[in-house]
DNA sequence: GTACAATCGGAATCAGTATTCCGCTTCAAG
DNA sequence: CTTGAAGCGGAATACTGATTCCGATTGTAC
């Protein structure tokens, strides 16, 4: 039996520590989130054995939604759409709350087996939705999943740090957007 | 009189740092750096007050050489190409070493007002290498330096923290590029 | 060659945090 | 209502790594 109080306390952790560690990024204390949830650290630290776990149970359930929401795209947004859409959510997410994936990587703290899953599972809605993009024409064709996952974790990793504007964000995917688009035979010779 | 064991300890300091830093990032210990420095860590001491004021020396110096490299493109080369090759150049340096700017911002250090001046300094040379490119119809005109810089940014620390190869990173600016010409009426609307 | 000041090296110190420990409290089964 | 187990709080501990200190060196002026 769970006791409802340690299942009421994890929640709070849990609440308390996305909003914490949204707002101040990896190098949010313990103590901080712990005080946040109106808990005491020891408490924390029954339910998550180590900060990385902690951090890796919120980012895991977030990459959970966003997974969600690229199935949901392609199974409902037309082709053409549902790539865009999809690449904006997860820079809108990046620019919310701190995606602390890569803060992670370059604090090399490494990524468990069960991350590793997801990281596949990513990998692989953007490979479908990318396809029936460029199926329906509305993505060019000699683009990969290796630029994609390029061009995202650029726009992530800069909606994340810097200070910039929704509307700045906005025109800035545009322009993503535009470079995306098939090749139109107007464009002028590409520079050196 | 400065001694010459000083200015050849404080030369051995700078060029392991930027070894170090460039290969570890802002988790780099001050021990290692003096032991590669061949040198005690009181001797880095002497020399750079602090961490900080190491990094910051370090991203300085590199930084005027981007200042330096940006006014040779804006004097020598086309304007339709010099901007093209600026963005590239920070891109690949980022890639290169490891820029340390935004880790160092992201970490809660702060800028000094001597580093605000380069951030000045860049700021304006990309406006001008931009104009440049505008007015002969290379860019398009519906971007200002606020997305620009978005761009960079995004671009750099991508380079940055990923582990892509060359080609990829070629590939990927060559769709931002695309993005920055200017509309061609072929293109579809855009997405939602 | 000597003297003195500037430098060195690197062990010791300090500081900031994650993590552990344990006596106290609370839950829920009987 | 009692009791044992599970959970709790938070002070104490452990660690990591920056920074300081000082006796031993080394460079330069005379």
């Amino acid at each position: 039996m769970i006791r409802s109080d340690a299942a009421r306390n994890r929640a709070k952790v849990l609440a308390a520590a996305e909003i914490v560690l949204g707002e101040q990024g990896l190098t949010a204390r313990m103590d901080e989130i712990a005080r946040r949830a109106g808990v005491g650290v020891g408490t924390v630290y029954r339910h998550f054995a180590t900060k990385e776990a902690l951090y890796a149970a919120i980012v895991s359930a977030r990459v959970d939604l966003l997974l969600d929401e690229a199935a949901r795209l392609r199974a409902a947004a037309e082709p053409q759409t549902g790539f865009f859409r999809f690449f904006a959510q997860v820079v809108a997410d990046a620019a919310r709350k701190k995606t602390l994936t890569d803060a992670l990587h370059s604090a090399g703290i490494d990524v468990k087996a069960e991350q590793a899953g997801q990281r596949t599972q990513m990998r692989e809605a953007l490979a479908d939705l990318l396809r029936d993009a460029q199926r329906v024409g509305a993505v060019r064709l000699d683009v990969g999943l290796p630029e994609i996952l390029a061009l995202l974790r650029g726009a992530s990793m800069a909606a994340e740090t810097g200070d910039y504007s929704g509307p700045v964000i906005d025109r800035t995917l545009a322009v993503l957007y535009d470079g995306l688009r098939p090749l139109t035979p107007h464009a002028p010779p590409p520079p050196a």
